[in-house]
This record gives C-alpha cells, structure tokens and sequence, in this order.
DNA sequence: GTGAAAGCGCTAACAG
DNA sequence: CTGTTAGCGCTTTCAC
C-alpha cells in the first residue's frame, strides 16, 4: 500500500505537525501557547491560527511528563455516600474547574486499605490533594503531605495546613438557642471517637455551656449514621434529657426516629440541635435545627488554597482558616415543657434559603 | 558543591536506578513489571526486591506517554450535589479501583458549556469514559464516543453501548400497585423534556396503564427538584388526580409538600410514586412508596462493561444493558377514597433495608 | 532471555 | 525573538 488514507492514521496533530503546516520550530509553537508574551504577536497568531485549523490539542500528558503540571488534584472522601460531601465535591471541582484544574475522586470506601491503595495510586499523577475526610492516621496524612502540597478539611493535623468551619461560634449559637428556649442542661450526643470535629464540638459545647450557666452531658460515641441515632435513642433515656445536641444531621434523624418509636416527642418532649444542614435536614418532619456549615464555600477554599500554595504561596499551617457557622432554626427545637410545637409557619422548612 | 546530600535530591527512583542497582538493562526491568513471564524467574524476583528496597513506584504519566494507558477513567455528572449520584459514583468508582483504575470526576454544574470544557480537558489523559448524566447532545456525545470508548447511564445514544434500569418493569409494579389500590387513573408528572428517562418512563406509563385498563394523564415538565414537585403540585388541581406517579423522588418529595400546603393529604387524598429511591425517600414523611433502581450496581455495570470493552471486548451498541428494578411500598400509597394512612407499623419507612 | 536504541509529545536550557 | 538540542521515565521493537 502506498499511502494510508487520509483518515486513516487518525492520530491527534502534535506540536510537531503544527510546528512544520505555520513553518516554524517546535519550541516556538510551545511558546506561543505557554508563553504568547515571549514571541512576536504576528508569529503567534499564525500558530494559533494553523493550530485551530489542524484541530490540536496539547497532550496534558506529554506536558507533564517533563514540567510535572499534571493540572490534576486528587479529592479524598471516606464515603461519598454520604450526602455531606456532595457540596463539598461540588465546591473543590468548581473552584478546580476556574483554574484549568481537574478531580481525581479518591473515595475509600470506608476502608483504610482501600483509601491507602487509590491514594497511593492517584498521588504521583496529583499535583496536590485535598483530604476531605480520611480514614488516615495523623502521620500517615503527614508523611504523604511530604510527597504533595494538601489541605485538609474539617481536621488539624500539625504541620498541614486546613479548613475548618468555626465549631465554637456554632456551638455557642445552638446552646444559646437552647437556652432561651428555657433548657437547663445540655446533652452531646457525640460522633466518631477518631473525628477531629467531635473532639471540638465536644470542647466547644462545655465552654459554651459554661458561659450560659448550662449543664453538659455527654454520651456516644455513635457512628455518625440513621442508625447510629437510633442506637443513641434508646441509651438517652438515662440522661432524661430534654435538649440534646448531635454531633451530625443524620445522627440527630436517627435520633428522632428512635425516640418517637419510644413515644417520646420531638420538640415537645426533647429537643434537637444538629450539626451541617445537609439537604435532608429540612426534608424530615420536624425540620431539624441545625448549625449550618458553608459546605460549598469549604470544598471551593480548600482547592483555592491549594492552588495557591502550589502557586508559591505559604500557607501557615499554624492556625487552621476557618469558615463561619450560622444556625437555621427549624422545628425541632422548642420551648423547655410541655411547649408547643411552634406552628408550621415559623418552621422555616419551607423557607430557609440554605 | 560536589555531591547534593543524598536527602537533598529526593527524586523518586525511576527504572533506570533499579536496573542500575540490580545490574540489569532499563528495559529487564520494565519488561519484569509488565510481563514477568518473558524473564528468567530469578532476575525478575531479585528486580524486584531491589525495587521495593529503592521504594520504586512506576511513574503512572511515563508509562501513559507511548502506551496511551493511563488507568483513569471519566465519570461524568451534571449535578454532583443530587443525592441520586452518591451511590452511582460509589459503584463506579469501586469497580475501577478494583482494576486499578481511578475515577476522574467531571462535574458540569448543570452548564453545558461548563461540561463542555471539563470533559474536553480530561478527555486525552483518559482511557474511557461513562456518561451517568449529561447536558450533552445525541450527537455530541456520539462525536465524543468516538475519541474514547464510552458507555451512557440512563439513556439510549444510537451507536454507544448504554446501562438502563427496567423502567417499564418498574412501572408496571407501580401502576398495578396503585391499581390494587383501588385507583383507576393516574397521572404522570413529568421531569426534563430533554431526559431520556422520562420520555421511557411515560411511554411505559402509557403502556403500563392500559394493561391494567387505567387511564393515564401526563403533566409537566418539571424540573427535577424538589422546587419544580412544589410547582407542580399548584398546577396538579386542574386533574384532580388520585394518583400520580412523579419521574423521580425529589419531584415527589416537592410534591407531597406543596399538596400539604394546599390542604390535600398524602396519602388519603393523594397517592404518590415517584422512581429511584435515593437516601431521602424513607427519610420523608410519609415515606415515598418508590421503583427502587440498583444505584450502585449501575455505577458497577458501567465501568465493568467499560473496562471491557477497553480490554478488546466488543460491547453491543444495539440494545442497552438493562438493569432489575422493584417497588419500595412505603407511606405515600394508600387506597382510593376516604382511605386512611397506613398505620405505622407497615410503613416500611424504618424496616426497608434498601 | 537480555541489551541497545529509538521514540511517546512536550518543555527548557542554551545559543544565535 | 527563534531555532537547536536534550531530555522527562517508560515501553518496545530489534538484534544478539
């Protein structure tokens, strides 16, 4: 056979077949693409035009063989089941997107090996990583931040640097709350022993009882599931609490599916606060009250910070950044007694703009 | 300076130190990795140990550079913050770890152009690509099914291999279980004009409906949120309908909302079934009585089938691969009339193992 | 069975 | 400002 036909060796133009169809060198196309400062605006042009014409693309993967810009960063989750992440997720690819940059999806499964092993997998081919969640060991995260710039949510692990949401403000807004709804004493009903995030709002609730002269109980850990919630049910009974704040949304649904099973009211009987206001948190009846985290915001700071530090810039992975909290009032909280469930009007459900 | 200390260069150790260090050629060394058999048993066991000792680790974008295989697989979501996802994504992602490959995520944030730009840029470092949702045109997406293997979720594309549910099973139990019900029309609310799912779900509706000699209205489209159910639960009044059936969970879930604010009950006034049964639909109440799809077994399906066809395998692009559905009968059912709720007990919302 | 050599497509010195 | 020249780390003929 004489010539392949035209179609046929379908391969995508390089730079070199651009380089030879606007008669000039290969570095010089690179250029006009990398650099258009650095060549003359005429000869870019051209490249640019010829470069259009052949429809080429520069191969991402022969770029980062020798520059290492892989443009990729690897997003870890522990269970992307969980609707928690979904804005989180949506908020890191956003801001990933703006800047050229794209998702690996690391998610473990809620396994250790499994998180270990994609990881390890995705980490050479990352120019940095976002710890979302992680089943990982404090160390472990450090050792592999030596290998990568990361940025780790919602957790401080010494010397990385992270985001977190402002736990304490939260905290303080849901007891206040409770409080002037007529509750004296408090109990944490509280999430993973191994979460950063439970410790604090742990330590945040005994200081912001404190200064609103309220008792704190705790009881837990539960896992942060319906079930868990359900499981933590039947073991309140002890604590006779009448206000309860859970570490997370689902916890504090299962929650109130197991104390209604056992015929006590929510809020009548017993109140709930809650962290995050997932998306399910205003579709359960009642609606829960719950400190809202800026989910979005949190994925969208995490890449950006990121990016930034891949960019150059120090990060101090001293103090964490940390996001502001704010609480949405729903029916799941009322007044300490035999209060009323506050009418369907004032529920918010309907309402809250999240 | 003389010699860089040796923490100083802390390069990873790339082929060349492991062929050096075990006194063999660079290319022994690949060939130990890739293809052991074609090396003499012992070399490749002392190549090996030399290479865990040195801490080896294939560089991933080396290897993608004259092989193309770059272990990474695309997965393309038009709105990851839909809880629908979640599980589809777990599916898909565990299936690629499970070969070794890892997920890139593309996010279109519900913008075509956004889509457009994210999967164009991951496109060359993928080996493939599978489309759970898209804002994408037929031909679009056959235009890109050309540069990569591709399989669609949840759609029919001429000429690209798909994994489908059994909607028209699934509407049949729900249609019957309504007719059980005493019901002898129902209505169908429709989603996105533009959704394949829909336009299947209805015409199986049709179909479905007069097998069982009940007559079938149609409504919409909507929107598939939450908000778009509340804007057609308003405009539902003009059918006075007993039953309707909603194209997915959050329309229902919209809808039962927005009945209630306008004084109809759910399900003594109106009996509600919706498709999918993600996490929020036993979460609600009443629980939505739903054609529960196999989420994370279509995420599985897809990437298996992907990898496949990557592997040689020819995957047909005639008839879809279809997936098993089965109703979840919760508490939006109930019988025709002055029918009262369920009681609570047989409303499953609490016992459905999902 | 093993080694040598020629790239994959792009970038980054270094000269001109 | 532009061309030349080496590679990035791995794979893959092709000889031996």
């Amino acid at each position: 056979m004489a010539e392949p036909s035209p179609s046929a060796g379908r391969r995508p133009p390089t730079i070199y077949d651009v380089a030879r169809a606007a008669g000039v060198a290969a570095s010089t196309v690179s250029r006009a693409f990398s650099r258009p400062g650095r060549v003359n605006a005429e000869t870019a042009e051209r490249i640019r035009q010829v470069a259009a014409d052949l429809g080429y693309r520069t191969n991402p993967l022969a770029r980062a063989l020798p520059t290492g810009r892989t443009s990729m960063l690897a997003l870890v989750i522990s269970d992307i089941t969980n609707p928690f992440y979904g804005e989180i997720i949506r908020g890191a690819q956003s801001a990933a997107a703006e800047a050229g940059y794209v998702i690996l999806l690391v998610d473990a499964q809620e396994s250790d090996r499994v998180e270990r092993d994609a990881l390890e997998r995705a980490l050479p081919t990352v120019e940095g990583v976002v710890l979302a969640s992680s089943r990982m060991s404090d160390s472990a995260i450090r050792m592999t931040a030596k290998q990568r710039p990361m940025i780790v949510l919602n957790r401080h692990v010494a010397d990385v640097p992270s985001v977190v949401t402002d736990n304490l403000h939260g905290m303080r807004l849901a007891v206040q709350h409770l409080a002037d709804l007529g509750h004296r004493t408090v109990t944490y009903v509280s999430g993973p022993e191994a979460s950063w995030a439970d410790g604090m709002r742990w330590r945040s609730l005994r200081k912001a009882a404190a200064e609103s002269r309220l008792r704190a109980h705790r009881t837990g850990p539960y896992p942060p599931t319906v079930a868990g919630g359900s499981t933590a049910a039947e073991e309140l009974g002890h604590h006779g609490a009448s206000a309860v704040i859970a570490y997370n949304d689902q916890l504090a649904i299962g929650l109130v599916r197991g104390l209604q099973a056992t015929g006590r009211r929510v809020p009548q009987d017993v109140s709930i606060v809650s962290f995050d206001n997932i998306f399910a948190a205003e579709l359960v009846t009642p609606g829960l009250t719950t400190v809202a985290a800026p989910l979005r915001a949190q994925g969208h700071t995490a890449v950006c910070s990121l990016l930034s530090a891949l960019g150059g810039a120090q990060v101090s992975t001293g103090r964490p950044m940390v996001l502001p909290t704010r609480l949405v009032v729903r029916g799941s909280t009322a007044p300490r007694g035999r209060g009323r469930p506050r009418p369907a009007a004032l529920d918010g459900s309907a309402l809250d703009p999240r």
